[in-house]
RNA sequence: GGGCAAUUAGCUCAGUUGGUUCAGAGCACCUCGUUUACACCGAGGGGGUCGGGGGUUCGAAUCCCUCAUUGCCCACCA
């Protein structure tokens, strides 16, 4: 067979994706086989691939692959997400830049560009994962607004409304005044921001004092309808049941009394404003007092402004202020630090807003995720986002899940009249006039088709992406279906732990209330991908590399192996493109050793030599023992760790020694039967390598021999972890020991590899005898002799209980070695001391479990012994 | 303010119920080597007392307390 001498990825990753796709090994049908599924984290069906994406598909892909080898009916679902603010926004930025404002056209113009904008850049990124090796069953791609998908979405809805854990009402929430929606809590993002501390006098009615408040927003003061002080604060009992003169307003507003109020902050005074802050529409509650809004949609004034009506916000404050100050009611101005909320999406400043909302009632849902997390039901790795997720789980609050956007699935509620419960649910029109029909006969009030006004606001993302686990099998319209029994509960979950609540908590509530069941056994959370410097890798950092082009110079494999090398289990990784050109090194060392076992001529007649015999038993402990930590690192999603493992296993053991050990002479045929088992080798190599770095593994399996369809790598079976001879592997790492103090030597005395040395062994034990050949190749030893007295003028080493010489005639430095010598025998008295020490302390004796003791008395024994021979030798100096 | 995690070699991280002189790996670094798979290589080597302090124990990187630093999450005082 031809080999090419260079491995090029890009031509090699190309050709086996589409045999993999061509012979339909990605796609999956229920069978008698056990199943192993694992739904894709939908992305923004408008992104595109970053390194997140890599890191995280890259983990998919290892467990689907695995899975596959391990003869599970693997099935990894594909798809993606409409996210609805986040498309709605390009959408609105791209037609602003055409000249379009959304205000202008109708909701289906605006969705008719919505599925425009869809359909050039949807799939972009799935196309790109496919670059990475994806092992997605593409024939199952979903997209959250697929018209079976929007169904379920809306099934769902009515089947929660109809249990009575839906429910409209009014609500202080998240106002993103720029995409005019509303966000949940967990789309605002807080950041620190210079402001100023106003402090107002509010004149009292009927007297000539004042109380002075502190607000960092002046303009609300037009919306309050009262001032509050503390019940215990001394200062203020004479103001009891008083009122205030609103400054510019000139309402009279009460004087209420709270314990809330913190009378060490500001002036213990505190202005009330209902309809804009959270904690004073607590207050206002309380104490019944009127809401007065005094925004529009986009957050400037409406007609309670007043004279400011029509003027942004911000643009108003500073009016505001002007006037304040030119009329007198500045007492002071402070600079203050504090947080403000900003849309994660447009960066707006949110305004805390009270708005007519749909809620989704959180408390009774999430009782059975806490409790399948906390039984274990559900797990966890690492495992400590168990912690974050119930501490969210026990404080959490109703779900808001409308948003006033066009792009999503628009909420099924017909309104029939102007108040806020004249409304039914239901799934068209045609029924909803049905319904209202019914509610209002008797009323004597009519209604037409025509006059029923659909709800405009459309549900939250997340209300279609909780159900993706059920929804891609249909699992929710045909709760009974084929699929979705024979998928669900899916096994693995990966995902960033940034969307914990988002999607992961939600998915698990999904599960219960829909299935009855956990959607998922196992959830892995992925690190953040950062930079050398620690930086998240962000789009306007500039930080990120191209992971298309990285792809396109270094190989999938490289990028996939590089990545996995970074991700330490659970941790962010500090991504440097160094680690990936490690893996693409890794690939052709593979290469390399694959083109030296093909160079070999293969003689039926020459014998095995003994050296090789006994390369081969070591070799196959040592990849059973391999095999047992890479299934051990795998039980607790150590990816990183099990491919180190097979790194070093590829690299160390069996090209360094392995493949160094059994190579013949050059020009020399090598026996057929040390072939074989190389070949073998080879082979078991490319199957635990496989899920990692897919590619070049079925390149070389392929090149191994002919092999049909049925045969193909990412379709065989992963090797059975066997039992394995422990001794066979410690009595290869004294060899190793032996080979390396000859090479020590060696490197001291500047004898060139290339010169061959004798080599004498004292004391010898079989065990020497039986590898003599093995170091005598490592170690280009001419004659290996046995001797029972030390060499003189030899240089030496002591590998357990035996002495190794190498004669250096006149070129021996006594001194130089008896110095050497004797701070090997201080170093060996000094641990007999403390091995002795131990075995003296009875407490230690009788308390330390037998075992150890055991050791440390081997320990105690081997050290005397090699005492014994190093004083000789410095004797004999 | 509350909670969680982390702190081990120059860097990134292992170190599994406390027990080999236990202080490890990969990378980086230094030296030597162009040996007929591979310089994307080979061989050899230096380097940390495990964030500080205290405690438990026969024995602590490992358990407890405390302090410090860093990161994340939650809640936020007008």
């Amino acid at each position: 067979m031809q080999i090419p001498i260079k491995y090029i990825p890009n031509e090699v990753e190309n050709k086996w994706y589409d045999y993999w796709m061509k012979n339909n090994y990605f796609h999956s049908e229920p069978d008698e086989r056990e199943p192993y599924t694992i739904v894709i984290p939908p992305p923004n069906v408008t992104g595109v691939l970053h390194m997140g994406h890599m890191l995280n598909n890259t983990i998919q892909d290892i467990l689907i692959r695995r899975a596959r080898l391990n003869g599970f009916n693997a099935c990894w679902v594909p798809g993606t997400d409409h996210a609805s603010i986040a498309t709605e926004a390009k959408v609105v930025e791209k037609l602003a830049k055409e000249g379009i404002s959304k205000s202008e056209i109708t909701r289906e113009e605006f969705l008719n560009h919505a599925w425009d904008w869809t359909h050039k850049h949807g799939g972009v990124i799935l196309e790109q994962l496919k670059k990475l090796g994806a092992s997605c069953d593409w024939e199952r791609t979903k997209f959250t607004l697929d018209d079976d998908l929007s169904e379920s979405v809306i099934d769902t809805f009515i089947d929660l409304y109809n249990k009575g854990l839906i429910y409209r009402g009014y609500r202080m929430v998240n106002w993103d005044p720029e995409a005019k929606t509303t966000l949940s809590d967990e789309e605002v993002e807080y950041v620190e921001k210079q402001g100023k501390l106003y402090y107002i006098s509010y004149k009292i009615e009927d007297s000539d004092e004042v109380v002075i408040i502190a607000t960092t927003r002046p303009e609300t003061i037009l919306g309050d309808t009262a001032i509050c002080v503390n019940p215990n604060d001394k200062r203020f009992t004479h103001l009891k049941g008083k009122q205030v003169i609103v400054p510019i307003a000139n309402r009279s507003i009460p004087i209420i009394e709270d314990e809330y109020v913190d009378m060490e902050f500001g002036t213990g005074c505190l202005k009330i404003t209902p309809a804009h802050d959270p904690n004073d529409k607590v207050i206002g509650e309380k104490h019944k007092l009127a809401v007065i809004d005094i925004f529009n949609d986009d957050a400037t004034l409406n007609s309670y402004g007043l004279h400011y009506e029509g003027q942004d916000r911000f643009e108003a404050r500073k009016a505001i202020v002007k006037e304040l100050e030119e009329k007198g009611y500045i007492d002071k101005i402070e600079n203050y630090t504090n947080k403000i909320g900003i849309s994660e999406r447009t960066k707006a400043i949110i305004e805390p807003k009270i708005s007519a909302q749909w809620f989704l009632k959180m408390e009774e849902m999430v009782k059975p995720a806490i409790k399948a997390v906390k039984n274990g039901e559900i797990k966890f790795f690492p495992k400590h986002n168990v912690n974050t997720f119930n501490h969210w789980l026990n404080h959490i609050r109703d779900w808001n899940i409308s948003r006033q956007l066009w792009w999503g699935q628009q909420i099924p509620a017909f309104f029939y009249g102007d108040g806020v419960a004249d409304f039914v649910i239901a799934k068209t029109r045609e029924e909803a006039f049905e319904k209202a029909k019914r509610t209002l006969s008797g009323s004597g009030k009519s209604l037409t088709i025509e006059e029923l006004r659909q709800e405009n606001d459309v549900l939250d993302t997340w209300f279609s992406s909780w159900l993706w686990p059920i929804s891609v099998f249909d699992g929710i319209r045909y709760p009974n279906n084929k699929e979705i029994e024979y998928y669900y509960p899916t096994n693995d979950l990966v995902t960033a732990p940034d969307i914990i609540f988002f999607w992961v908590a939600r998915m698990i509530f999904a599960g219960y209330e829909f299935r009855d069941t956990k959607p998922f056994s196992n959830v892995y959370f992925t690190g953040i991908v950062r930079d050398k410097q620690g930086r998240k890798m962000s789009k306007s950092l500039g930080n990120s590399p191209d992971p298309i082009k990285m792809m396109e110079e270094h190989g999938a494999d490289g990028v996939r192996a590089g990545l996995l090398l970074a991700a330490a289990a659970g941790n962010d990784l500090l991504f440097d493109i160094e680690l990936v050109k490690q893996g693409k090194g890794f690939a052709n060392k593979i290469w390399n050793g694959f083109r030296l076992v093909t160079s070999w001529e293969v003689s039926e007649t020459i014998k095995q030599p003994k050296s090789a015999e006994k390369a081969i038993q070591w070799y196959e402990s040592k990849f059973q023992h391999a095999l047992e930590s890479v299934e051990k690192s795998f039980e607790q999603y150590r990816l990183s760790e099990a491919l180190m493992t097979i790194y070093k296993l590829l690299w160390d053991d069996f090209s360094s020694w392995y493949l160094e050990i059994i190579k013949p002479t050059f020009g020399q045929p090598i026996d057929v039967e040390t072939f074989k088992s190389t070949v073998r080798f080879f082979e078991n190599n490319m199957k635990v390598l496989h899920p990692f770095m897919p590619f070049i593994t079925e390149e070389i399996w392929q090149f191994i021999a002919k092999r049909s369809p049925e045969e193909a790598l990412i379709v065989s079976e992963y090797p059975i972890l066997k039992k394995y001879d422990t001794k066979q592997i410690d009595e290869f790492e004294s060899v190793k020991e032996i080979v390396s103090g000859i090479r020590t030597i060696r490197k001291d005395k500047n004898i060139s590899f290339k010169n061959t040395i004798d080599l004498f062994v004292m004391n010898s034990d079989d065990f020497t005898s039986d590898f003599d050949t093995i170091i005598s190749k490592m170690g280009n030893i001419a004659e290996f002799n046995y001797v029972d007295k030390k060499v003189d003028a030899a240089m030496s080493f002591r590998v357990k209980a035996n002495e190794y010489f190498i004669p250096m005639g006149d070129s021996i430095d006594a001194e130089a070695e008896k110095v050497k010598l004797v701070e090997e025998l201080r170093y060996t008295e000094g641990f007999l001391k403390s091995v002795q020490g131990k075995l003296k302390n009875e407490r230690f004796v009788n308390n330390a479990p037998e075992q150890v003791v055991a050791v440390e008395r081997k320990k105690e024994a081997e050290a005397i012994a090699k005492i014994e021979t190093l004083k000789v030798s410095i004797a004999g100096l």
